[in-house]
DNA sequence: ATGGATTACGGGCACGTGCCCGTAAAGGTA
DNA sequence: TACCTTTACGGGCACGTGCCCGTAATCCAT
């Protein structure tokens, strides 16, 4: 069991180019003070030897931290939605923090754009090495990145993407498959003659999620020629008593109502509504699981959650900078992650 | 940006104990040629600062290479189900490369008991440091294990567990409640007077992951009090043509079959039978994220596929002997995979 | 007491890379 | 030519740990 003859270091490189290490240094991290000639052929030995640097001894030598930044909403009475992210973003931390690389995350108030642009500031002007960010501000998001491309630092989105700022990668689901697959499991068994209720409650203005999972959700339902009627009602209170308020109303307008789709993680507050009117032979299908929404499937209330592996995409974006930081090595654009099904009797297997 | 004092190495335990950092270092690899009392004062010193080695360091010092065996079936022409498993060892191999970790690949043919016992013969023979293995047959794998308790080397089981052998860890699926999830798939657009199929579709005797499959699925209609009535058909070949057969007669008798549960991969098989025979009103679940299978998805015929992300078993496996033999970190003992669900609207996105 | 075996420990090099510092060579100016 | 600046490069230490080798100290038998 003996290390087989990889002896391709920079030792090797400086012999065969009648140099010294520090000059094939020079030219591995392209510093100044090499003459034309030999960083040309030096260049010429890597390529044709396929030099691939040592990250153990890398790191070790290297005094320097690497530094990575990453700005997510804050969990909130609303939801607890990204705990998960967080979770992940800890274990990725917990990975590469023996390799020298240290993380630090921001938080802000989902509620709040000053908040969003302030903790961008702060980030900015601590100098990280790579920042992960879930865009969740269009305008401020795209002043961000203005000023990441012009500095040369990388930056990941997760969660959601803003497709024409080129960020290093996108880490998210893909919204429009997603409503999708919610109208395939709601009309699996849905008869034909009910119809169907979408329900989007949000206090912020920006729909862009929403509109995404509406547009792929009714899609499946020409795709299918489905003959459901659509009903569709946006809340822009997310306490118990406005929603009830609004559906009470909804399902007096539309009595022969068979499933209804909720567009974000909020779905336990319908659940909670359907319950207490007793109104549970309802169909019901939403978003993330986070703990309400659980209760609910347990309860027979909900009938599936879609999800996104939220932890999954904390780790993967860290680790998407960590790559190309560390490794020097490629990472895919656009990075779409599983649409999972969780149903009362798997979630207990779901990571998350 | 710079390096917290981060300076709890060898040096400065050796430094408190008044000793050389090689007695530091033999302590720490418990070796002989330390009196026990600079032994305890030592180790006194190392809990006291919780030191936590520098793997960089330790791993570019030592100039052993630790290797890891990955014992796993073949893919056949009959399922390239193996494939995946394999994808994920790759996927470890090539991360852990940079740390000094070799993999060596070993395949066995599931038709062959004496194919899985030769090659465990020689991985045991090749003193390998750490194994991965795939307990396909009983008895030698209970051999199997013994040799390796017996040499201290770590083994972990993948795909389905022989629980009393005690493995570092099992990582797969939770068979019996995989099943239940099935039976919620199959009766959950089901009309009450219909039968159900439980189709068993192997060569082997070995029934033990199909009895938990069935196990499950029997105890979801228990449990919900489901009326229909259950039908199983065991088939011992694997051709269409003797697939075919028993299932023409089994639905000759049987005239109000509404859905199928096939327990393992070979699904596409019935589906081919059940669009042959223009029966594709029936229901039909099964096994595992193989193209035959994706195909029937995309084609609605198969209506779900149950999956255990076998790509992922592969890397966590490999991932669970790294974590003992290099990071010397804890590992769980069992790893029950998600139990997930693919339809035709969601596979593409699917990560094994 | 003497010699030999055993035990307990320290010195110091090596792993492969990063990078500081020193210096010879080349170029520029008076 | 003398002096200074810039360019181009080499020497060599450091990172934290592993481990070989050498040796003083201790023990035991004669």
């Amino acid at each position: 069991m003996e290390k087989e003859n990889e002896l391709f270091g920079v030792k090797e490189i400086a012999r065969r180019a009648n140099v010294s290490t520090a000059t094939v240094d020079r030219v591995l991290h392209n510093r100044t003070g090499v003459s034309e000639k030999t960083k040309a052929k030096i260049n010429a030995i890597i390529k044709e030897m396929d030099y691939q640097p040592n990250i153990l001894a890398s790191r070790l030598a290297s005094r320097k931290i690497i530094s990575l930044a990453a700005l997510i909403p804050d969990v909130s009475e609303e939801t607890d939605f990204w705990s998960a992210p967080l979770n992940g973003i800890r274990r990725a931390e917990a990975e590469m923090k023996q390799y020298g690389v240290q993380v630090q995350v921001f938080l802000f108030d989902l509620n709040s754009k000053d908040s969003f642009a302030d903790q961008i500031r702060r980030v900015l002007d601590a100098g990280f090495h790579g920042i992960l960010i879930s865009p969740s501000f269009i305008e401020e998001t795209r002043k961000f990145a203005a000023e990441c491309v012009r500095r040369k630092i990388p930056y990941v989105f997760i969660d959601s993407d803003i497709p024409d700022l080129h960020s290093l990668s996108y880490i998210g689901p893909h919204l429009r498959k997603s409503g999708y697959v919610g109208a395939k499991l709601l009309t699996y068994r849905l008869e034909q003659e009910r119809k169907v209720l979408i329900i989007n409650i949000s206090k912020e203005i920006d729909n862009y999620n929403y509109l995404e999972i509406e547009d792929g959700f009714r899609a499946y339902f020409n795709d299918n020629n489905q003959p459901n009627e659509i009903v569709r009602i946006d809340i822009r209170e997310t306490d118990y008593q406005s929603v009830a308020r609004h559906l009470t109303y909804v399902f007096h307008l539309n009595k022969d109502i068979g499933a209804a789709f909720v567009t974000n993680s909020r779905v336990h507050t319908v659940a909670s509504f359907l319950k207490n009117s007793r109104r549970t032979h309802v169909s019901l299908i939403g978003y993330d699981f986070v703990r309400e929404n659980v209760d609910y499937l347990e309860a027979n209330v909900i009938d599936f959650l879609i999800c996104h592996r939220p932890d999954d995409q904390g780790y993967r974006g860290m680790m998407a900078l960590y790559q190309t930081l560390v490794v020097n090595a490629p990472v895919t654009r656009q990075n779409y992650m599983p649409i999972d099904i969780v149903t009362k009797e798997n979630y207990e297997f779901y990571q998350n």
